[in-house]
DNA sequence: CGATAAACTTACTTATAAGTAAGTAACTTT
DNA sequence: AAAGTTACTTACTTATAAGTAAGTTTATCG
């Protein structure tokens, strides 16, 4: 058959992410991509030679996602409150509608068991997060919106810390964690 | 042979729970404990019959532990600065010493793969936790110790956020990222 | 219309996983 | 000293994983 085949790829990547991003590296296998799909494992490896380019693929989109969305971020007004909730919805609608973790959880999770590429994208997606989180720190600290009296790169570093943290104990806990702990944030920035 | 054979069971408990809490549930075997122990698969099954009856006493015995060190923390006066630190030290060593995360982590992240017995003991680890650090919180700000207008369980929540974060990010950025971390916490305690 | 390339499938290989059954050596009990 | 129990091993089974090679269908291009 193979009627529309163009968007196979894309598929693929989008399953890819929510298993990659639900339940880690090593928690899912080609078979819970393909048969959903109602496609063979073969045709994932057409598309993506190994499972760690799969996941490197995974990684570079969400990094790319990132990318595109802290810049748009931005391009509505310089506000670091706005910002810091845009950042704060993302991350909401992550772990609430889809079900998924930061990347980075699962990588550091698993990190032993990882192929060095899917390690360094996770270092650059860390890198990138945090110096985005700093820099809106810096500004809410200089236009007197957020409260804090440490570097900001310390409190961008704590902010994302309990995010990560948030991901999970929703999982065992329920829910209402995310917000509980998102407006705990906000209070310990003065907000 | 097997000369000294009481500590088998130890031994495999101590290796699954170094393996559990560093790679998460999918992330080893039981080659991983068998073959640098010079012991059988086989001998491993002998005294935990499934890979989850193994890991349910890794968690066991880390809530047995969490118990008693909670307890031991109580025990040396009733201050919760002291037992804020007491924990904080304990966590710090698990990431910095034993480079090892919280079993919550593990599991939260593995969530729908994991069998309902590993689940089942998350939940009840998760509870015990954060009704400890609750008690911490509370009587912290009762004793003028910690500041903070929310409820001490909000409190307690994001602390623990906080901390499981760390334990991921230290992984990617470093070990620096642990103290800054804590550092952060004391600081929105008001410390 | 025929050749070519893209997007697959079928069928296979190799490796590793958890788990089991039967046997064995050493200590323990009677 | 015989019998049983503990603590294993050897050898096996079954399932599943990632990955590959060769063939097939469909669209496209000359």
């Amino acid at each position: 058959m193979t009627i529309p085949r163009t968007s196979t790829r894309e598929h693929i990547l989008k399953r890819a992410t929510v298993l990659f991003q639900g339940r880690g590296y090593n928690g899912f296998s080609f078979k819970d991509i393909s048969t959903p799909m109602g496609i063979r494992n073969a045709a994932i490896h057409y598309h993506f030679s190994t499972k760690s380019d799969l996941c490197s693929a995974v990684m570079q989109r969400y990094r790319d996602l990132l990318k595109s969305e802290t810049a748009d971020f931005m391009k509505h007004g310089g506000s670091a409150r706005y910002q810091l909730e845009a950042y704060l919805a993302f991350i909401r609608h992550e772990i609430l509608d889809a079900h998924c973790m930061c990347p980075l959880t699962n990588v550091a999770v698993a990190m032993d068991t990882l192929p060095d590429e899917i390690r360094a994208q996770a270092v650059t997606l860390s890198n990138e997060l945090l110096a985005y989180l700093t820099r809106v720190m810096e500004l809410g600290r200089e236009q007197d919106e957020f409260q804090f009296n440490c570097a900001a790169e310390q409190k961008a570093l704590s902010v994302k810390a309990t995010l990560q943290g948030a991901g999970q104990l929703a999982r065992l806990m329920g829910p209402q964690v995310v917000d509980q702990v998102i407006d705990q944030i906000r209070c310990d920035l003065g907000l």
